[in-house]
DNA sequence: TATTAATTGTTGCATTTGCAACATATATGA
DNA sequence: TCATATATGTTGCAAATGCAACAATTAATA
């Protein structure tokens, strides 16, 4: 899986660290690593650990829009137009690089020939978030909380190369994950599990179909 | 708007395109651009009229993913893990240029100067489309049809800078897009014309609050 | 290890939604 | 222009969902 400074000399990828500004910080559990990305230029790697970004509307309803791991982006310009409920809170003590989004696009006037090959890398980065996103998109556009709890577990277990999968969520942020009522999903796993669909063995989902 | 071949000379486009072996093609509304999309790399971009994305699951439904307009892209590589059920469909006499995806990632030997400007052009267009799905995963993720209808027509007003916009889809395709039952949205559009949030004057939404 | 916090599991009930089946209006094409 | 197709609008009803409130289990931490 590509990263942002793949194929980039370790001389070369400090300087342009430093050329970028970029700030290394330490976020622990359960901090707020962004918010209120809209109007920012400011641009992420997750260099450890884990984060979610989530939206919390004026009813208080959590959502879990994404769930970055090691070698994710995030950012300003890619919630640009996106109302400002968005934050972006560390799930487990997580190092980010920071700096702004414009030193990626706009090459400054060394015009240094390692800045294509970070070009290239954020391409490859973008194309795997679009589909990314695409899947989601997929998953939460079904109907039924049955039919969305399907298609995640399948979704799950394809890019698995399997028929089971390990859950990296908790069942109540899974809830959330897919917008759906937590209790309303437990009735479902339930009655998925008592149709022979799925089998859960501590944490690890089996898929029988 | 960044379309992929911006800042590029016309000779050079030209020359591109025989590289790539690119066709372009015409279709008439209806017909079908693309199917089953898993595991190939054949890209494309729409040169005029409009497409949609849609899937059609085992049960006969119809949900509408994406809307495609000039300059928007498309194909295997941003649908990859995604399963078969997706199609692009001409909504209109719809003209588009198809190529393989590798030669916009793999430099070719020859490592002509203006690709570097095409892989930036594309890494832009991959950006907005980052932050278009991200705002369509915002709205379906809202729990109820209101509040989806909400977002949906808070977001559209917001993109054209106004309180008001116009309606680009059906209200039947608006609903596959969504992904509600169409009456049911009736009925809410209804409601909310009833409680003074909107007002739709032909074709033309606008937003009381 | 004891205490507290968080997660999982369950249920009744009101509300929302999807579905089916219509009527009406508008658009399309022979 | 007439006939047909498509889109919009409406309703009753069954099914699915969200909500609230709770118990039981597991995890976190003082």
């Amino acid at each position: 899986m590509i990263t942002l400074f793949e194929n980039i000399e370790e001389n070369d990828i400090k300087k342009m660290l430093k050329c970028f500004d970029a700030r290394k910080i330490l976020y622990k559990k359960e901090r707020t690593i962004l918010t209120n990305m809209s109007n920012t230029t400011i641009f992420g790697v997750i260099l450890s650990g884990t984060a979610n970004i989530i939206r919390v509307d004026y009813n208080g309803v959590r959502n879990i829009l994404e769930r970055l791991t090691e070698g994710d982006i995030f950012g300003g310009p890619l919630y640009e137009s996106v109302n400002n409920e968005l934050s972006i809170i560390a799930t487990s003590d997580t190092e980010v690089l920071l700096f702004d989004y414009h030193h990626i696009v706009n090459r400054c006037r060394k015009n240094c020939e390692y800045h294509s090959r970070l070009i290239e890398n954020m391409l490859q980065i973008l194309a795997r978030k679009v589909q990314a996103n695409n899947e989601k998109l997929l998953i939460i556009s079904k109907k039924t909380i049955r039919e969305k709890l399907l298609e995640y577990f399948q979704t799950k277990a394809r890019n698995n190369g399997s028929k089971s999968f390990k859950m990296d969520f908790t069942l109540t942020d899974l809830a959330d994950y897919l917008s759906i009522d937590r209790s309303a999903m437990m009735r479902e796993i339930k009655n998925l599990k008592e149709d022979g669909f799925i089998e859960i063995i501590n944490k690890r989902i089996y898929l029988h179909m």
